[in-house]
DNA sequence: ACCTGAACACCGTTCAAGT
DNA sequence: ACCTGAACACCGTTCAAGT
């Protein structure tokens, strides 16, 4: 056995972080692995299937049995900002199943069903906003050459704390309802 | 003059909706204008840029002179699924601007900047994923031959409804704060 | 079971040259 | 100003064939 469907998802989430969602074909993961694009296929039947088992990967690293839904959803977000655009793959992925997932089941225990995609939705759209943002702020650092300190830049908003007002909101609803 | 800048918009947006986002391409949008894929590039810079201005031609559709915030997030989503795809144009471009769409600027004079992101996320979020569970019932329904009514297809949720509730949330909590 | 090699039908973008 | 023609450096996927 020289590489198992897991090498491969190791191998994809490896060129993810490095180069971005954009650059992470499958014949770049082909490369990675040291290996033919068409050997891929072998262990994996398309691309969207990879980038699914990709967010499936991701997403698990939130802890489902503890904490209320405000936690849930705190770490689903840390999740998919530890990797590149790892919230554009979770989001892609997990909207076309909708109710399948895990924390969204989760999610459901705590506040209803109604609660749970708002909270997700929200979630998933911050988090991506938050990663474009970021990236946006890194190109732009890098064209930054003779400026002194804040020179000619808005200073970054607080995407943390907006996140948690975001959320604030939601909650009050949900204990108003 | 042979083409303008809207002639190249508008065919993009007669793609878009005939043949989806992933079929959308540069080259494709060229030969409905019977013209070299080369010559687009003398009225956009890029493809990122064209599909701004196809989410800018989208998002037109929304009246913002009148209308309290649960309104504006009707018509945006209606104007969203008035198009093949259009979510996900809209969401995407508009991701790299946050704060600066005529409509974001609308909901925060209603319900300030916090709760303006919050309705725009979900509202995004919730648009997109019905756009994707309808394509996939089309789908479905194109694979579904002999079966009677309802033969083994779970019924669609009433994603208008699950839209509404949700808004009702967010809103509650904007009231509460 | 896992992989190679070669091919097919595509992409976005650039650039000199035409009118 | 607007477009053509040709090229460059890529894509995802299939399929026969090897070990």
């Amino acid at each position: 056995m020289r590489n198992t469907r897991a090498d491969v998802v190791t191998a994809a989430l490896r060129v993810l972080d490095a180069q971005g969602l954009e650059s992470c074909s499958m014949r770049r993961v082909a490369a990675e692995l040291d290996v033919q694009p068409s050997a891929l296929y072998h262990h994996v039947p398309n691309k969207q299937s990879l980038l699914a088992l990709m967010a499936d990967e991701i997403v698990r690293a939130v802890p489902l049995g503890q904490g209320d839904a405000r936690a849930l959803c705190v770490a689903l977000r840390d999740a998919m900002l530890s990797v590149r655009d790892g919230a554009d793959v979770v989001a892609t992925a997990e909207a076309f199943q909708l109710g399948s997932s895990a924390v969204e089941q989760r999610l459901a225990e705590l506040v209803g069903v109604d609660g749970a995609r708002t909270l997700l939705l929200y979630t998933f759209g911050h988090a991506q906003s938050t990663q474009t943002h970021r990236q946006a702020a890194e190109f732009g650092a890098l064209l930054d050459t003779a400026s002194g300190p804040n020179g000619g830049v808005a200073a970054a908003p607080d995407l943390d704390a907006s996140f948690a007002r975001g959320l604030d909101i939601i909650l009050a609803g949900l204990a108003a309802g």
